[in-house]
DNA sequence: TCCTTTTTCGCAATCGATTGCTTTTTGTAT
DNA sequence: ATACAAAAAGCAATCGATTGCGAAAAAGGA
């Protein structure tokens, strides 16, 4: 069904059934009501991508995740997405998974189907491949980073102070009298680059020996990577008096090793996950976390991303600042 | 950059480019290599669109989700958009909400978009005005529904006999000797009747008396609402010995219920929740669980919906065995 | 050199909408 | 009844691709 179909139908031209469509004025009552019937009889609706064509407006809009399973990047998605739906927008929504050349594709597909605007979601992102392609494919498009940054004159970016964050972790470790503090990141990323970092300043901070700067990074990042990874600390750190995880879905893991080797947390051992998930209020005892203020991070992606949309493309880098919340782990 | 852009600089026509662009024959190797130089010089990518509407595709598929924050959901559309991608094809997916007009809204959505295919997951799609909306507006798409079933031409449904499945831990829970159980269902799905039917079946088989049906509807389905309902059934039940509960995240709030009201899992309660989810291993002690047979749901529904892709549309019923993972809640 | 055959390429229609401009119809005033 | 303004509806171009068909150019043969 075409609005040529409708038209003909009607006895009127297409333009008469375009207008009526679009509620626009110039029409009489009565043709108008005729059409309308018809629109109605055959569920007529307008094709979008044809409608796309001569407006030059898709009304897409691109998301990319690493891997769309993560659960705080999921979620992150579920606000933005809700947020552009209602307002006309459809979201793309695709896992890139981490390769470089795999995230570079993505984004020509998103350039093939004409989106109006990105999410990056994640500081996976932050790559010269990404920006090259971004700089290439999309250089006229609002694309928006979420917890991460590229110096292009169409993207802004909303990052959290996760440096600082695990700063105050170790902080409140040694508040705790915990001084022997281990530091386990997941996966190499600029966003786990910035909490190592927090964790070397805060260490320093508190005046720890540089040889207690216990790195380690896991195998991969789940709760048996947690197990294994913490199983490995206490082994080779007996003494270890806390450790801090990257992410929480770790830390669970490690929660259930000190059980299982019999470092009670958190009275032998203290621990510290970060974001603020679910996974660390099932656990036991309870994790303590640091909140990267995830629906804020999506709240100001979603708003970044409708100004570009409107027409304001800028080059926007705005800062959030995440928070210990202290549960019963530490 | 337009395909007449390209043609105007390169000195040819439109048509010639378009030949190139798609690798037809007939083109002087020479022509070519102009035009293709050309393409890379700016960038070229064709607008889908405007492709789409000349070759009558669009090479998009609509992934309804009623909450797309649902870990198993999430999961299975992850499964199901890499094998889509794969193919050509650009999956939207959108989170719906449980209210049916939201439902039917989204569906005229897919419908604008012109979708080639639909994937429904979850029973919660199985409804009176989802049917209406698929019969009225995607007639003649392929809609391959994940854990349930419409009866329309054009839509394919695959099951997981979860009935059977809780029946199944009914029996695991008897030959523990645990013969009070409670039923807790998280939403009022179809799924989750299923599952409660499974439940009654199961304790009238093993011949628990009438009255020792205990089913309880939870308020929120998550940690909390599992953590709130159990209190509620041990206080009201304070024989109970065994809880199952329609999903895992559940499942883990009453463990920790029934750790803080002095009742030891699975001593003195056996629990068992459904979808085999990571909550499960996280929990101490690790949950047993019903396997919905997720990856195999998602791999059949991929499959089905390709080949209604490809020109087979079908009304195809297909039904899959779940599966009790016994771990240490029993 | 001329004619035939084959390659190579361009013209123009098409897909399904929207919209500026023109034409037709309607209504009002003289 | 005529003139004229305003309202209603139609014509045709446009968006960015693809493709059948015909024309021109190149290649081959006599």
């Amino acid at each position: 069904m075409t609005i040529y179909d409708i038209a003909k139908e009607a006895g009127v031209a297409a333009s008469t059934v375009s207008r009526v469509i679009n509620n626009k004025p110039g029409i009489k009552a009565e043709t108008r009501k005729k059409v309308q019937d018809l629109l109605k009889k055959y569920n007529y609706t307008p094709d979008a991508a044809a409608r796309g064509l001569v407006m030059q407006s898709t009304k897409l809009v691109g998301i990319l995740i690493v891997d769309i399973r993560v659960t705080h990047h999921i979620n992150s998605a579920f606000l933005i997405e809700k947020e552009l739906t209602a307002r006309g927008y459809c979201c793309i929504t695709m896992s890139t998974g981490p390769e470089d050349d795999q995230k570079a594709m993505y984004i020509r597909i998103l350039e093939q189907r004409r989106v109006e605007g990105v999410i990056l979601m994640g500081s996976m992102f932050m790559t010269d491949k990404v920006k090259e392609s971004i700089e290439r494919h999309l250089p006229k498009v609002p694309v928006v980073m979420v917890n991460g940054y590229l110096d292009l004159p169409n993207v802004s970016g909303i990052i959290v102070d996760e440096d600082h964050g695990i700063e105050q972790c170790v902080d409140l470790l040694f508040r705790k009298n915990k001084r022997k503090i281990a530091f386990a990141l997941d996966s190499v990323s600029p966003s786990n680059y910035k909490k190592q970092a927090g964790y070397c300043r805060g260490m320093q901070k508190n005046k720890a020996p540089e040889e207690d700067l216990w790195l380690y990074e896991l195998e991969e990042s789940s709760v048996k990577g947690g197990y294994d990874i913490t199983e490995r600390i206490i082994r080779e750190h007996p003494d270890v008096e806390g450790i801090i995880y990257s992410i929480d879905l770790v830390a669970v893991g490690g929660i259930r090793a000190a059980h299982d080797l019999g470092y009670p947390v958190p009275d032998r051992i203290g621990m510290i996950g970060v974001d603020n998930s679910i996974y660390g209020e099932i656990c036991m005892p309870k994790l303590t976390t640091l909140d990267n203020r995830l629906q804020a991070l999506s709240e100001s992606a979603a708003s970044i991303l409708r100004e570009g949309l409107e027409g304001k493309i800028q080059n926007k880098k705005m800062m959030l600042f995440s928070e210990v919340i202290e549960r019963e782990s530490t």
